[in-house]
Order: structure tokens, then C-alpha cells, then sequence
DNA sequence: AGATTTTTTGTAATCAAAACGCAAATTTAG
DNA sequence: CTAAATTTGCGTTTTGATTACAAAAAATCT
């Protein structure tokens, strides 16, 4: 995936709105996941609740960014690193959350391991969330 | 775990009372995790919101219950099997959501396998939740 | 049983999160 | 530059969740 925002939005196929450079640039900034409300926070100017909802789930469909789930019952996003299409997610990393200082993070490099499921199940997405203390808070 | 509602009160230290039983009940007839609402539509007696909360967030807390984590930012929860005491829950089995009838349930026998971690990371707690087509739906 | 203490519940109010419809503004294409 | 299509902002509404407080119910103790 490219690394700036514009060259996201031309690659997949989006038009080139200030919001969306703002949300983009939020996520290529930080390391961590973002919930809604984090990106609101992110951003300077006020752009309005409802297009940041709008622009998320037009990068969710995307395939530019991938859901993270919360512990508490929220959702975050963080970037999709590669081989995501639209409406294709393809991730098979683990996602960690810190109970110290809150912070999601994307393991990229530690895969998810092949989960046997019972006879029947048919499986087409997997979301693994470890709970624990990060380097920085240990 | 016992099977009838008045036993897992008695045995959990937890006063008798209509809502708690019926809620009981609901998760005892169930094969399904429930959400809040779940539980609230499925009470006849229309009991208060509120006081479902409360009774949730009780049975969380004494370990008679789990939360499962919803891929829309939601949570559900289900009876804990057992090995689960005040406060110190340990589930280590992998929890399916069908994308069809949107139901989600506990797959009891199936465990997580070991999940590696980066250096530095200290695990607490997994969840992980497998989303497909359930055999009902398949 | 009856009275007391403690816990639980219902109500109302509050607050936040999320969704929808529509009109205005912006982007792209011609 | 103009027109068409998309995106955005705003008002409104719905839903989810939490709090404070008074009423009700459960357990305890004569």
C-alpha cells in the first residue's frame, strides 16, 4: 500500500476529499488503531461526526482499512498492510490490546494459527484479540 | 455448572429473585450467546432494562456468565461451562458467529491454539471469534 | 410470624453512540 | 465553465448505557 494519502485515494479509486486526506493521514501517523473517536480527537479542523462514520466505513469497504475488536464492546481500525481488495479482507494477524495504557496494536508479523473448527463450520473471517500489558507499559 | 436456575444462584452466593431466574433460564435454554437485548426480548415479564443490566454485570462478575465480543462492536454473553470463579474467568474456546442467522455460539470442546507473542508482550486474556456459515445455514 | 436490615428493583433523567433524510457544497468529467 | 455525480454538514431520531433515588423484595433475627 502506498504511504501517503493521496496516492491511497487514487489507488483505490476514491475521490480526493479533505476529510478523507485528514482520516488517512491520521491512521499513516499513528501506530496504533484508531476507534471513531480517536479520529475525531485526531483531527484539527472539526469535521463532522457523521462524515468520519461515512468516510470509515467507505475505507472499511474498501479494503483500506480492517475493523479491530474491543474488548468493551467497540470497534477500532487501523490500516490493511496488503492484499486487501474491496470487499476482500484477507488478515491473519494478531491484534493486541493493552489493558495498561488502552492502545490496540497490530501484530503483522505474528499470524494467526490454523484453528480447527467442528464439522459443518465453515470459516471466513477470524478475529483473535490478546489482552495483556505491551513492552512500553511493562 | 448446574442445570436449573435456583441451583447456580444457591451455589454462586447470589439472592433468589424473579429476574435473575428468568434470566438464567434464558441462558440455560439457549444453545445461542445473547446480547442485552436478547436477553430483554426474550423475558415475557417485561423486566427493566436497567435491572437486566445489573443482573448481567452481576453474573459477569460472579463468573456465571461470559462476555463474547460481537464484530459489530457489540457484546454477547453465555453461560461459563465451568473452571470459572469470582472474577477469574478461564475460557480458552474458540466462539463462532454464523454471518447468516447472526447467531453466535461457544464451540465448548474447540480450544484456541498457543498464540505467539513479540517480545516484551504479556498475555492476559484471548478471545477469539471465528465468523461463517454455521451447519444450519450451510 | 413479625420486625429489621440488606439487597435488589423500577423509574426518571441523563449522556453518548450511531443512523437517516435532505439540502448545500465540493469534486470530477465534458 | 458548466453539468452531473458524489460527498459533506446539519437536524432529527433511535438506540445503548449509566446514574441517583425511592420503593419493593429477600434474608436475618428475635
Amino acid at each position: 500500500m502506498e504511504s501517503n494519502a493521496l496516492g491511497i485515494l487514487r489507488q483505490y479509486d476514491l475521490r480526493h476529499t479533505d476529510t478523507r486526506e485528514n482520516i488517512l493521514n491520521s491512521f499513516l501517523q499513528k501506530t496504533t488503531a484508531l476507534s471513531h473517536s480517536d479520529v475525531e480527537t485526531s483531527l484539527s479542523d472539526g469535521f463532522d461526526r457523521v462524515t468520519i462514520y461515512r468516510t470509515l466505513k467507505t475505507f472499511l469497504d474498501k479494503g483500506i482499512i480492517h475493523k479491530i475488536l474491543d474488548d468493551n464492546g467497540g470497534v477500532k481500525y487501523a490500516l490493511c498492510k496488503d492484499q486487501c481488495a474491496s470487499g476482500h479482507h484477507h488478515h491473519d494477524h494478531v491484534h493486541f490490546k493493552c489493558s495498561e495504557c488502552n492502545e490496540t496494536f497490530c501484530l503483522e508479523k505474528f499470524l494467526i494459527p490454523e484453528i480447527i473448527l467442528p464439522e459443518g463450520y465453515q470459516r471466513k473471517d477470524i478475529n483473535v484479540l490478546v489482552q495483556g500489558i505491551c513492552p512500553k507499559c511493562n
